[in-house]
DNA sequence: GTCTATAGCATGATAGAC
DNA sequence: GTCTATCATGCTATAGAC
């Protein structure tokens, strides 16, 4: 494997170290805790390389949230065996509150990272990246509502913003306290709420 | 007024100060901004003064929650003047809204520290609020339906829970991208989805 | 009881050695 | 091109003066 790793090697290689080692970090100890010095002691290489890497902090965030933002929109592709409006929310519904219960600390760390993150522009990265699923989403919708032969009563626009909001509202609510029954319910309620928006053609 | 307000004040009022300044320094700089030297400067104290009031930063802290957070869950206490429970919660999710835009800085600064402090004994802050908030929201979806001469298709306490998840979300998608006509667009929607999940008695 | 002066440490960053 | 030694600053906290 690739142990050795140590003593000069490429900048490219010590910056993907370092953003392994972020990730760790703001898991672990969340966005307090990811000091310059907590990244180069997790990689397990001098503190100076961090700044040799990187230039600056801030430069290290940004590179992680390119890197762990890059395709996360594919969450929403989800494979529906249906063609039953309600069936298909509650699945897709479901499928996202499985991804955040397979790894907590993830989602929890990439939350902090996204809420405190600002573009250069001042543009909020959380608003940019809610544009991205948008997208993905209302395409999801219009397919399963053909599939179904049904027509939303709402611009897909809407119902999709309706949908990202809340879906984002219950996996909150879900690393809040945890509790599964009450997060399968919602997602269970959610999905008949917004298939009842839909008509027949 | 109490303009003079200088030199060996009991530390009562000391301690108000303080929690003052710290809610501006958090509305302002965010919780990365919130140091003890930032709040005594804003407070206009030698910094000195915050050991002695408070002993700790995180004891700042938890007072800052304590304060604000008492009688929060108020806001769900709305006046509505109408026996159609679709419109009843069209009203409710509109003034949970029209809430926060009235003031979108204290929210941001309120969400930061709720999402960041643990209790004591590592109870999130989050999920003890949550808690709160669905007693007073069951309440209200209860008297609704009752009015309206309805039943809720599942458990109130589900309902509850489902109001609660999405109208958090809702906002805080708000909070993103600031766009009113998406998220009164989405209150709506809400509102419809969750009336049809009453039937009539 | 109230406040001041200072300690002790962690932080982000850099100049220059290899 | 890669890394090390060091810096200046800002942080929380305390010992003790008034």
């Amino acid at each position: 494997m690739n142990l050795p790793a140590a003593g000069h090697r490429p900048v490219d290689e010590r910056r993907a170290q370092l953003l392994d080692a972020a990730l760790q970090v703001l898991r672990e100890q969340g966005l307090a805790g990811l000091t310059t010095r907590a990244v180069t002691t997790r990689a397990g290489v001098p503190h100076g390389i961090f700044h040799y890497a990187f230039g600056s902090k801030a430069a290290l965030v940004r590179a992680l949230i390119d890197r762990e933002l890059t395709g996360a929109t594919a969450v929403w592709d989800v494979a529906v065996a249906t063609d039953d409006l309600g069936t298909a929310l509650r699945q897709a519904l479901r499928a996202q509150l499985d991804i955040v219960r397979a790894d907590p600390p993830r989602q929890a760390a990439l939350h902090e990272l996204i809420r405190a993150a600002r573009d250069d522009d001042g543009v909020s990265t959380a608003a940019w990246e809610r544009g991205r699923y948008l997208v993905e989403i209302e395409r999801q919708l219009v397919t399963w509502s053909q599939r179904a032969r049904v027509t939303w009563s709402a611009p897909s626009a809407d119902v999709a913003a309706l949908v990202l909001s809340a879906t984002n509202g219950v996996i909150q609510a879900w690393a809040a306290d945890h509790d599964d029954a009450r997060a399968e319910a919602s997602v269970d309620l959610l999905a008949r709420g917004i298939a009842s928006l839909a008509d027949p053609t």
